[in-house]
This record gives C-alpha cells, sequence and structure tokens, in this order.
DNA sequence: TTGAGGTTTCATAAATTTGTGAAAGATGAA
DNA sequence: TTCATCTTTCACAAATTTATGAAACCTCAA
C-alpha cells in the first residue's frame, strides 16, 4: 500500500514540476526557476540545495542561480537551521500575493518604459511640426502615436482600477 | 526645409520601430514581426514586401514569414493591387481591438491549458487516497493544489469579467 | 505555354540562451 | 586559525532560436 501512495505523490509532484517549468518558460522567468518553485511549493518542509539539485536532476549552479533569482523576487526564502551550514529554502508565505504583485509590477514597469520612449518620440515629431508648415506626414505620424498612446493608456489604467487589485489580491 | 522634416519623420519612424520589435520580443511574438507590425502601423499606405524588406534592412524571407504569422493573428491584411504581383499589407483596421483580443485570447488558453493538466493531477491524488489510509503527503499536495488552483482560477475570471473587456475595448 | 516578377521553403550560419564542471569563495565548528 | 562543508562564480559546452541565401515554387501577362 505504501509503494502506491508513494508513487501516486512523486508522480504528481514530477508534474507538477514540469507545469511550473513550463509556464515559468512561457513568462520568462526560465524553466529552473519555475520547477524549483513548484518543487518547493509542493513541499511540505524546507529543502537544502543539495536535496533539491539531486531531486530536480539539475547541477548545482543551476539550483543555485534560479533561488536566489526567486529570493529577489520575493517568492522564496531562505531557512537557516542553527548547526547546520546548509541552506534551506521555503515559499515565501505570501506566494499567491507576491507572484501577483511581482508580476503586476513587471508589465506595469515595460507598460512605462515604452510609454516614456513614446513620449519622447512624440516631442521630436512635435517640435518638427512647428519648424514645418506643410507637415502632413508629420501629422499622420502624431495621430497614430496617439491612438498607440491611448491603448497604452487603458492598459494601465486597468491595472490600477480597483477591480484588478481586488481580484487578483 | 524640407530636409528637417524628412528626418524627423524618418528618425521618429526608426525608433517607434525599433520599439515596436522590442515589446514583440518581450512578449514572445518575435522582434521581426513587431517591427513589421509597427512600421506597417505608422506608414500612411500599403507596403509591398520588396518595400519593407529595405526599409527595414532585412531578407525577403524574414519578412515573409513574419508577414504570415501577423496575418494569422489578425493584426495585418493582404491588399491586392491590379495590374500587380506584387503583394501590399498594411495593419488591420480593428488592429487595437486585434491586438488586445489576441493577447487575451493567448492568455486564456495557457490558463486553461494549465488548469487540464492540474485537474488531472487532483485526480491522480484524489483517486490514490482513496485507496489509501493514512495518506497525509497526498492531503498535503491536495490542499496546496487547491489552492494553487483558486489562483488561477481568479485570474481566470478577472480575464472574463466585464470591467476588462470595456477598458480594454 | 512561357517566362518574368514575385513569394515561400529549406538547409544552414549566426547569435543567444541555458546548463555544467571546476575552482574559488564563504562559513562555522573545533 | 584551520579544516570540512557548503555555495557561488565563471569559462565554456550544448541546445535553442533567429535570420539568411539560394533554390523551388507560384502567378499572371503576353
Amino acid at each position: 500500500m505504501k509503494t502506491i501512495e508513494l508513487n501516486a505523490a512523486s508522480e504528481a509532484r514530477e508534474r507538477l514540476v514540469e507545469l511550473g517549468g513550463r509556464t515559468a518558460q512561457d513568462l520568462g522567468l526560465g524553466r529552473i526557476a519555475g520547477q524549483l518553485l513548484a518543487y518547493l511549493y509542493f513541499q511540505p518542509a524546507e529543502c537544502s540545495l543539495d536535496q533539491i539539485e539531486q531531486d530536480l536532476g539539475l547541477s548545482k549552479a543551476a539550483v543555485s542561480t534560479a533561488a536566489r533569482q526567486l529570493e529577489a523576487f520575493g517568492l522564496i526564502r531562505q531557512v537557516w537551521k542553527r548547526g547546520d551550514r546548509r541552506n534551506y529554502y521555503r515559499t515565501a508565505d505570501n506566494l499567491g500575493v507576491a507572484m501577483q504583485q511581482g508580476l503586476m509590477a513587471l508589465v506595469r514597469s515595460k507598460l512605462e518604459a515604452a510609454g516614456a520612449e513614446m513620449d519622447e518620440i512624440r516631442s521630436l515629431i512635435d517640435e518638427a511640426r512647428r519648424a514645418e508648415r506643410d507637415a502632413s506626414d508629420l501629422a499622420f505620424l502624431h495621430d497614430r502615436l496617439k491612438r498607440a498612446n491611448t491603448l497604452r493608456e487603458r492598459l494601465a489604467a486597468l491595472l490600477n482600477s480597483r477591480i484588478v487589485k481586488y481580484l487578483v489580491r
């Protein structure tokens, strides 16, 4: 009987780890980071690097790098054990919140960067328009840029809206 | 005077194309597709493949591939001109809507795929739990999986919410 | 039907990303 | 301080992605 339980649990863990890896890959977080996060999330106790390394079949280097990446994002945290030199890791207590906030912050910063660049380009165009009487091409560019910016602003507004904050909490 | 206008316009276009490329890269759409889309969006008339190829400094092959990719997503469309064998392209009429719907659909399908896989794993666990009396590890996995699924469901609900549909319209 | 003008496919080159082993760098017990 | 143990860094190998040129493949006017 014991074997059945162990097999189901470990098969489930393996598949969840793989799913985490794929998802993280999609999000541009890197496969290993995703696998590590899923691994820890579905592990009942904190784990040492070498245990992780062995279970996931990865090199120490890869695990170490991914761990520090996840830690920087606030998704996992270290656990110190007295009398033990190893680093143990577990998922952050507020994992759900951290994930969502992190993702939102990432999207928001990209939107902002794009917005800043668009503003720059717009002022370039406006300046040229003032210096030039018949600048219909510039007027066209100006109009298109304005439309694109509207899109961007709507998206930003959505991210900041109260309902998103509520739903995503 | 004419030169000032031309310079400003072409510098603006160049920067917008680059911005489009970077953004698309981030979204996993591919740099060239993004450049092409931005190029067409900021072009007042439809363009032929060889004109695009020349302006963007890319090979015919790359442009051709990206164009069909964008067309498949409904972001650009072909324009036929009688007595001209070339393919001309322009951005879709409803570009904003198409972009948003496409992005939403993409996210939604990923969420669904992940959800389906999680369901499978959950039933694997449930089955094992029925066969095993003291399955505390399985109970733990079950609980975690449930929590993860709640997150996923919230996100899906958000995507389907009326306010998102409104804001993103 | 032919062939000129245009597009797409495909093998491969180039660039980028990812993962590793080995060595250097920490850390803490004795 | 020293030693044993663990972690991190780094140069490089492997894999993946991206872009190209050339050839195959369309399409239409004559």
